[in-house]
DNA sequence: ATTGCCTGCGTGG
DNA sequence: CCACGCAGGCAAT
């Protein structure tokens, strides 16, 4: 099942190959195998705007335009650790636990896991009856590495495979035009800085960018960006909570663990959604 | 655009 | 405890 974003990915990666050779759509076509017809279809179908409108959005300068210069962020962050709170403006409940806690805490857990399709590729979901706790993509089809790092972060959790569970889930949280309000929860173990980090990072819109900076400033350690790009990076629920919405201040992407390409991607299609709100 | 020198926090000994 | 590594930032090229 060569997905949609396979194919995205492949055409993306040959546009920024050759970038500077302005290429057709023709060209692109060719390079992902597809009759030029199909690929135009496929491509709206996937971003809802035209490959040519999507490559502006892969820019420098437009990941400048949307690296917000006021801060959202600063509205400062007192929520306390594991503390439920809710992050009304995305709807999402994050129940966190220090790892401490979760150990004196001493439950046993049941964790669903399974593989499904998403815009991004095959995504490796689990979750608890209680809200997703793991959510990352994976290029082959091999979840090995996925599920250990699951084992090693619950090592007292029941697993079970529940494809089917995974598949409407996965549904749910990539098919819902952004800002319907779903409700999910997630569920997060992490050191203090590493919950108010997640928890920031819950507030950036969709379509908006963030630098490590002013993530860092938002949680009150200015001069903390490195450390807070080390809390970004070991976030456990891609997509849902929105690392790919921070890169350094220069407009340059800085890093993903999933891959550049996807982190570029994902935010394009975001930048694409906006602007269809906004046209309709 | 590239380089060097600084940063603070999490992780593993 | 202490040492090290890192998905950054900044200033001087």
């Amino acid at each position: 099942m060569s997905s949609d974003y396979e194919r995205i990915a492949k055409a993306i990666g040959f546009l920024q190959q050759n970038a500077a050779n302005q290429p057709s759509l023709d060209d692109i076509a060719a390079a992902v195998g597809l009759s030029p017809f199909h690929f135009q279809r496929l491509f709206r179908r996937w971003a809802g705007i035209t490959p040519k409108r999507f490559l502006q959005y892969l820019t420098v300068d437009h990941a400048k335009q949307l690296l917000a210069s006021s801060s959202v962020l600063e509205t400062s962050i007192e929520v306390g650790l594991s503390s439920q709170s809710r992050l009304y403006d995305h709807f999402i409940a994050l129940e966190a636990m220090t790892p401490g806690e979760y150990k004196r805490a001493g439950m046993s857990v049941d964790i669903d896991y399974g593989i499904s399709s998403s815009p991004f590729g095959n995504a490796f979901i689990a979750a608890t009856e209680r809200g997703v706790c793991q959510l990352s993509f994976i290029d082959s089809h091999q979840s090995g590495e996925h599920l250990e790092r699951l084992k090693k972060k619950w090592p007292n959790a029941a697993l079970t495979e529940n494809s089917t569970r995974m598949a409407t889930l996965a549904e749910t949280i990539f098919n819902n035009p952004s800002n319907t309000n779903a409700d999910f929860s997630l569920m997060v173990q992490g050191s203090n800085f590493q919950i108010k980090v997640w928890e920031s990072l819950l507030r950036i819109p969709p379509g908006k960018l963030y630098s490590y900076g002013q993530v860092a400033a938002a949680i009150g350690h200015p001069s903390s960006s490195r450390a807070v790009a080390n809390a970004i990076g070991a976030n456990p629920i891609a997509y849902l909570i929105p690392c790919h919405r921070v890169i350094r201040n220069t407009g340059v992407l800085g890093g993903y663990r999933w891959g550049l390409e996807r982190k570029q991607i994902m935010q394009a299609w975001e930048a694409a959604e906006q602007d269809r709100k906004a046209c309709s």
